[in-house]
RNA sequence: UUUGUUCAGAG
C-alpha cells in the first residue's frame, strides 16, 4: 500500500494521471491515503470534476474523509466555482464537529473568496483563532480579486500590526487589487515598501507592479520595472505587451513580442489576445492576420472564441463584415 | 506515503 499511494502521487507530478489511475487499482486494499492521493491527483492535473465524482465514490464505498480529502475537495470547488457544493462540504464538517483551523480553514476561505461569497469568507476568516501567512493571505487575495482592494490594504496593515510578515504571495495580490481600482498612491506606496524588502526581485511581484503602471498610464515605471526584471516568465511578457496594447502602444507591443520570439520564450493563448487587441486599437489589420495565422501554424495554439472576438474586431474595424461574418461561421465555440 | 494562498487576457 505505502509504494502504490508513493506511485499515485509520483506519477500525479508528472502529469501522468492514467498512471495514477492504473497505480490506485493495483492496490488491493487502498487505505485512506490511498484515495486522497488519487483525489489531489485529479485536482492537481485540472480534473476538479473527476475530482467531485471521485469523492463521492468514496463516500458511497464507506470511507470518511479526513481534513486532507476535505482539503482537496475544496479546491477543486474553488475552480469549478461551485458555491452550492462547496456549502454542502463546509456543511459537513461543522456536522461533524471540524474545526477551521488552518490548512482546512484557508481553503474555506479560498472557495467562499473563489466563488464569489466574500461575506463567508470573512465569516470563516474572522472565526479562526489561529491565523497563519497563509490564512492571512487567503483573505487578503479574496478581497483583492473581488473589487474590495481598500479591504485588501486594511488588512495588511493589520496583518503587519500582528507578528506576521507579508511574503511575495500577499505584495502580489495587494498590487493586483490596487490596480483594479487603480489605487495609485496606495500602489506606489506599496512599491516603496517592496523596494525596502527583498522581495523586488520576486517575479509574481514585478508582474503585478507592471500591470498596476500601465493601469495608470505609468508605461515608463512599468517599463523600467520590466527591463530590471531578471526572471521574467511568460506572464511577464505578456503582462507587458498588453500594458503597450491599452495604451495605444501596438508598435512596442509587436517589437517586444519580435524580442520574446529572438529569446525563444514561448507565447501562450493570453499573449495572443493582448497581441490581437493591439492590432486592432491601432488598426493594424495585416499584422493581426499573420499574428492570428502564427498563432495556430508556429505555435499550435488553438484560437479560442476570444481570439475570435479580436479577429471580428480587426475586420469590423476596416469594413471588412463578410470575412468577419465568415470567420464567425468558423469559429469553435460559435455559441459565443 | 496524501492537503491550503499570489502575478498577465479581448469584445
Amino acid at each position: 500500500v505505502l509504494v502504490g499511494n508513493t506511485l499515485i502521487t509520483m506519477y500525479s507530478k508528472y502529469r501522468e494521471l492514467g498512471d495514477s489511475q492504473l497505480a490506485f487499482k493495483d492496490i488491493s486494499r487502498p487505505d485512506l491515503i490511498s484515495w486522497n492521493a488519487l483525489l489531489q491527483a485529479f485536482v492537481e492535473n485540472n480534473r476538479p470534476h473527476q475530482a467531485l465524482v471521485f469523492f463521492l465514490k468514496m463516500r458511497d464505498a464507506g470511507i470518511q474523509p479526513d481534513e486532507f480529502s476535505l482539503v482537496s475537495v475544496l479546491t477543486a470547488c474553488s475552480s469549478l466555482v461551485s458555491l452550492t457544493t462547496g456549502k454542502e462540504v463546509h456543511g459537513n464538517l461543522i456536522k461533524r464537529g471540524l474545526l477551521p483551523v488552518t490548512f482546512l480553514g484557508s481553503a474555506l476561505i479560498d472557495m467562499y473568496a473563489k466563488c464569489g461569497s466574500i461575506s463567508d469568507a470573512k465569516l470563516v476568516f474572522n472565526s479562526m483563532l489561529y491565523k497563519d501567512l497563509i490564512t492571512w493571505n487567503s483573505i487578503i487575495v479574496g478581497c483583492a480579486q473581488n473589487g474590495h482592494g481598500d479591504e485588501a490594504l486594511k488588512l495588511l496593515c493589520l496583518m503587519r500590526e500582528g507578528e506576521l510578515e507579508p511574503d511575495n504571495f500577499t505584495f502580489a495580490s495587494i498590487l493586483s487589487g490596487c490596480a483594479d481600482i487603480a489605487a495609485v498612491q496606495q500602489g506606489q506606496q506599496l512599491h516603496a515598501l517592496i523596494l525596502k524588502s527583498r522581495i523586488t526581485t520576486d517575479t509574481a511581484v514585478a508582474n503585478a507592479l507592471i500591470t498596476m503602471y500601465t493601469r495608470i498610464g505609468s508605461v515608463k515605471e512599468a517599463e523600467e520595472v520590466f527591463s530590471k526584471l531578471e526572471t521574467k516568465n511568460i506572464v511577464s511578457w505578456t503582462a507587458m505587451i498588453g500594458g503597450y496594447a491599452q495604451n495605444g502602444y501596438a508598435r512596442e507591443a509587436l517589437e517586444i513580442f519580435n524580442k520574446m520570439e529572438t529569446l525563444e520564450v514561448k507565447p501562450n493563448g493570453i499573449t495572443f489576445v493582448a497581441l490581437l487587441t493591439a492590432c486592432s486599437h491601432a488598426g493594424l489589420t495585416d499584422q493581426a492576420e499573420e499574428l492570428f495565422h502564427a498563432m495556430k501554424n508556429r505555435y499550435g495554439i488553438i484560437p479560442g472564441s476570444e481570439h475570435y472576438a479580436c479577429m471580428v474586431d480587426v475586420l469590423g474595424r476596416v469594413g471588412r463584415l463578410d470575412e468577419a461574418e465568415q470567420l464567425i461561421d468558423r469559429m469553435p465555440d460559435g455559441s459565443n
